[in-house]
DNA sequence: TTTTGTATTTTTATCCATTATAATGCAAAC
DNA sequence: GTTTGCATTATAATGGATAAAAATACAAAA
């Protein structure tokens, strides 16, 4: 694997690594200019993104380096930092941060050894740092979505036991019934108040994918649009407990997506499902759109359900 | 405060003080010779301990020293352990974990005076240490416990924010939000058992505490068993998440119960409308019982709203 | 006066050594 | 053979030093 582009003008090497706080605001700053049309030669004045995203100078002025290096701004002496040409194609993966990364490896390779047996019910914490060969905190912090997620339970004493079976069609089930449970009621909550820039973007996102001809590689683009659209409406709902249910949900499903496929016609289906409720939203029949959303969930289900009988 | 009483015989000092684990165990063996009815004599076999607790002999030989301490058991040279009495009352409050106290002490600290604006929306945990006089890493588990439940969020950079008012009605209206989606669909899930066992149990302490005549001191008690019976009947629904769901919303009320308080018509009502739910459930009528879930949490949220307004 | 560049302080993350605790092995007592 | 007592080993928690990063202060440039 050709990785010599990450570091693109081998010119100009940067002293200090930027931090991941760093590399993400450098993300957000250019998804900023993008939105806000900014045309060459625009002065990023450096207060002014701190109060944008939260943070102090220090951070901002890591991002704007690592702008700099990229080629996107350039440094004028005492004058900070200028846009060099207008941003057009936001770069579609964000920079990930290094430790997500490696807590899904481990996570996913800890219920891979689960799932073949090859690890048993109770393990010490000490042992998956051996077998994984990673540092203890990585294995702290994966037992600890794990254990968030109810795949896994600490042991009094010392050790770790697993659920049983991590990927069973048990846990799917466990999941759609409580989804079931809380989906419908988050279009219901008096607070729901739908944020309709979104749901316009959303609708056209839908609409773009169905016309798009069906490749296996879209398969993640489609789980992306399918947990961002289910995580919106729970924010929607003004609850926030609903909205973290179900946030949490989306990260069980993406945990485990290596499992979670689905075939052509059921992306279509729930596409059409999706347009349904967003419409029924927008025209103020939330109690439609409940009834739709859990009709969206048991259809899900089902598929879900057939294929897990054939597993590939 | 005289805490003599702690240490039972001065006669015998322990070198080594029981680990929390040892303590609970210590708790949970009385509580079990208790349940079948062992009588003076008695030997405690380390081994069938160790199955029946999960864990290996060392806590178990740290709990049975413990016991001895306190006079409940004794210790014969190479024959291990015999009861001296049968246990007859179980000691109400089982040993808490001292770390759960601090975590809960500093947790209802800093809701007090966030709420009072003693704190600012935004503070360093380094900061929190200070205030409180407190060990990082407590800062951290209070915090950590305080994010899972939506009162504070982490800032990027550095420092936590809280959300707008944590004990707001707000709060309290969306745990009811909440709550009244999850619990009545709890009842209703396919893999719902009821434990008869339990059932049983829990009517006659409903019934109990509705003969005793109204004292404040009860409240905590009736807390408790309000608690224990939501959380119970989660369990029963064989969902992971609803049960996990509940647990968290309990968790939340009992650190906020300085301000959960009822009166007593109220408690008189909630008994009933949990008795309803019992009798729905022994006869099978799980419809019914789901209805009267979502009304009892209905007529909650209303007491609780009224309370509200007029804050002692 | 606003903004940048730089230095300084403060906060947070990480690592490593130490200690506390739990798990295990084995010989002796029953 | 089963159970205990004790010693040993393994695991997990704790605390403190260090490094990394962010927040802040302030002078100089625009």
């Amino acid at each position: 694997m050709h990785t010599a582009k990450t570091q693109r003008a081998t010119a100009k090497p940067r002293k200090s690594a930027p931090s991941p706080l760093q590399a993400e605001l450098a993300g957000r700053i250019l998804k900023a200019l993008n939105e806000q049309g900014a045309g060459t030669g625009h002065h990023l004045v450096e207060q002014d993104l701190c109060r944008q995203f939260g943070v102090s100078r220090t951070p901002i002025r890591g991002a704007l380096k690592l702008l700099a290096d990229q080629g996107c701004v350039e440094s004028r002496a005492n004058r900070g930092f200028v846009l060099l040409k207008p941003v057009t194609n936001v770069p579609d993966v964000d920079p990930v941060d290094p430790q997500d990364e490696e807590d899904k490896q481990l996570f996913v390779a800890i219920a891979r050894a689960r799932n073949s047996g090859k690890l048993p019910v109770e393990v010490a914490q000490q042992e998956l740092v051996r077998l994984f060969d990673v540092k203890l905190t990585t294995v702290l912090r994966v037992l600890r979505q794990m254990a968030d997620l109810g795949l896994v339970e600490r042991k009094p004493g010392n050790g770790w036991s697993f659920m049983a079976s991590i990927d069973s069609s048990r846990t799917r089930s466990e999941s759609y019934g409580f989804r079931r449970a809380i989906e419908p009621a988050a279009l219901l909550q008096p607070d729901f108040q739908l944020d309709r820039e979104w749901a316009k973007r959303s609708r056209e996102l839908h609409l773009a994918f169905r016309r798009k001809p069906w490749r296996d590689v879209l398969a993640v683009k489609f789980y992306e649009m399918n947990s961002e659209f289910h995580e919106q409406l729970a924010r929607c709902s003004g609850n926030r407990y609903i909205l973290s249910a179900v946030q949490r949900q989306n990260q069980l499903r993406s945990f485990m997506n290596y499992q979670w496929v689905y075939g052509v016609e059921r992306v279509l289906a729930s596409i059409d499902e999706h347009l349904a409720i967003l419409t029924a939203l927008e025209a103020g029949r939330h109690r439609d759109a409940s009834v739709l959303m859990e009709g969206h969930l048991l259809a899900s289900r089902r598929t879900n359900e057939l294929l897990a009988q054939v597993p590939e």
